[in-house]
DNA sequence: TGACACTATATCGAGAATGGATATAATGAG
DNA sequence: CTCATTATATCCATTCTCGATATAGTGTCA
């Protein structure tokens, strides 16, 4: 009842933790704790998400359809706790629609603030 | 009483209104007004910015030292209601810095998702 | 001069987002 | 069998954000 959403602009500017997550997702089908690890190497170690803030994102996200829930393992020997996620076809979309405004919010940033260089 | 922060690197990530904010004034010493639309065309028109998020913002980025208040006008026949607002010498380094961040975590995501591009 | 849109600053209160602390329990190494 | 690590999960406080609203000066035009 909740999801009139449908392209991808519609959902920027995202939530920065659930950029974070969708980006770490980009890499491919991973669980949680895995998820925490990989935004921390792709923040270049800036930001470190901690359990309440991973699992209430990654709870929105299913949510807004962006995330899936993976059902059946990648191997039958895997620690049975895990639980994995995967990018929707617009979670991708809405993932990169992101990182296009961050990188030309970025440019237009830095051009705009050039004149002043000290 | 707040403020042993002294690195720019100890301001990030900064909360994405901040950021906004910090990068319209990197353009020269604006008041209120004329920083909500530069928001709105820094943005792309993705953004824009109320008076409720502008004016706590703006409290919040003086009380951290990011911001100064400019004491007296441009032009002595300016409207007497504005107020005006630049970058403090560190306000501009974390700018600069947060933009560099946001840069490196799209181009970093961009790289994480193109191997499952569509 | 009076009406009205626009400029300009400001706050309230609600709701969303975030994060520290904590809980619980399975796994794996020694 | 002990203990660090892995793993998911929630509580609660704080922070962030924004729609609505308030107040008032400015500029235009009839």
């Amino acid at each position: 009842m909740v999801l009139p959403d449908r392209t991808p602009a519609d959902f920027l500017p995202l939530p920065s933790a659930q950029f974070h997550v969708l980006a770490a997702l980009g890499g491919g089908e991973l669980h949680g704790y895995v998820i925490m690890e990989a935004v921390e190497e792709l923040s270049g170690g800036l930001v470190r998400m901690g359990p309440a803030t991973l699992y209430g994102t990654l709870k929105k996200l299913v949510e807004r359809g962006l995330v899936v829930e993976v059902t059946g393992r990648p191997e039958p020997s895997d620690d049975a706790r895990r639980r994995y996620y995967r990018l929707s076809g617009i979670g991708r979309e809405v993932c990169a629609a992101e990182a296009d405004r961050l990188a030309h919010l970025a440019a237009r940033t830095r051009r705009n603030l050039s004149p002043g260089l000290a």
